[in-house]
DNA sequence: GTCTATACAGTGATAGAC
DNA sequence: GTCTATCACTGTATAGAC
């Protein structure tokens, strides 16, 4: 490795490589704490490079958010079609079988959807950089992005899922308590914390019974664990 | 104004200025984005001064955090001992009077705790270091921190309010996505984004129906509307 | 497609005066 | 209790070579 002149690819690749590095850098440090030279590093290239890629910090921020919600936009919609093609056994369930309220209240499709949901956000530089964007409603450019794109998200599930407006709203709070529970990294807390332990084991329960029901016998320790990852 | 000497005041009255302030930048900038000097300005003061009052800037955003999570748990405190002091209907009602499963299920302590907590996010600053330190779980220090006032928080609704934990994890979400909501600054699309309007009416219908049930008479408006601010 | 060099503006923290 | 001066870095963005 002669490491410093990097290896020629074509653009789309790096501007993804620059995208995917980008988006654990902003995760972590924020927009403003951020740096184009940290990311740089982190894709393997040189900062000035960065900057004539994307043309600056800020359209480079856009890039990322962008990218992040249309994974969602595009996980969620891949779900919904799934599900379709299945035979949609009715509209979304308004009530849940065990005859919890709270915890369900979303059918079949609202636990699919969760799950796709958890899958996509182990990313912890998605999830973070999504929830730093949710932060920046004050930002002229980044704030109405941020808003525009969690509206789609509201409209798809509300106009796809058969969610009622009450539904779409309650789905959208067990996908924000995720993020700060993720955030916080409360797994780190499992076993060690009798509160977390129970939140987790309480949370992870909910979302993950479609995948993880048979995994009550394998021990609940296992469920939360599955969200800890790099 | 000579401006350049601050007057001479008390230290614990300058450093609740500074908190303040450093809440503000904090919040807009996030930690690693905010700066010193920043902070100094918006209190008014010199950026060396902020540095020495409170030994570093990790030191002053643990205190913003610490400043944060105390007015937060005293509100809910206040609350419940308030409606205790009422005494308190049973204990929180499980079940939803008009049957809606999800928006509800918290019962009347529910709501006033709700309502308290949407007037204290009203402080823009407040809500956004709170959401900056949600996102820092990899931070040995503020993380940690940031994990003991979430758990300090479940705790005290499961064990103060009565609530189960699917109940407090709920509220939790619920809470969540207010934070979301006002971080994203989506009442600024009140009236002028259909799903915005939905989504807020919903959210702020429910969480307000206590002070604001008659002020549906008045125009669903001027609920969303109290949740914007300065 | 990718780099080095560099201009110019901050940035946290310390020293020490008043 | 509060400031000015200042150091040693770090940050974005541009110019231009290969």
């Amino acid at each position: 490795m002669t490491d410093k002149i990097s290896e020629r690819i074509p653009s789309a690749e790096r501007r993804e490589q620059i995208l995917e590095a980008a988006s654990r850098v902003f995760g972590e440090r924020g927009y403003f704490g951020a740096t184009t030279d940290q990311i740089a590093k982190a894709a393997g290239i040189s900062q000035p490079y960065v900057v004539r890629m994307f043309g600056g910090k800020e359209n480079l921020f856009v890039g990322v958010l962008s990218r992040s919600l249309e994974r969602l936009l595009v996980a969620f919609t891949r779900t919904l079609e799934d599900w379709k093609a299945e035979g949609s056994p009715a509209a979304a369930a308004a009530v849940v079988s065990d005859g919890t309220p709270v915890a369900g209240g979303h059918g079949e499709i609202g636990r699919r959807l969760g799950l796709a949901y958890v899958n996509l956000i182990e990313d912890r530089g998605l999830l973070l950089s999504l929830m730093q964007a949710f932060s920046m409603g004050q930002d002229p450019t980044i704030g109405a992005k941020a808003r525009d794109g969690f509206l789609a998200i509201y409209r798809l599930l509300r106009d796809e899922a058969g969610f009622t407006p009450e539904q779409t709203r309650s789905f959208l709070a067990e996908g924000m308590l995720l993020n700060t529970l993720l955030g916080l990294r409360l797994p780190d807390e499992y076993g060690r914390d009798e509160a977390a332990t129970e939140l987790l084991e309480c949370t992870f329960r909910t979302k993950l019974e479609l995948v993880l029901g048979v995994a009550a016998e394998n021990g609940a320790a296992s469920a939360p664990a599955k969200a800890q990852g790099a």
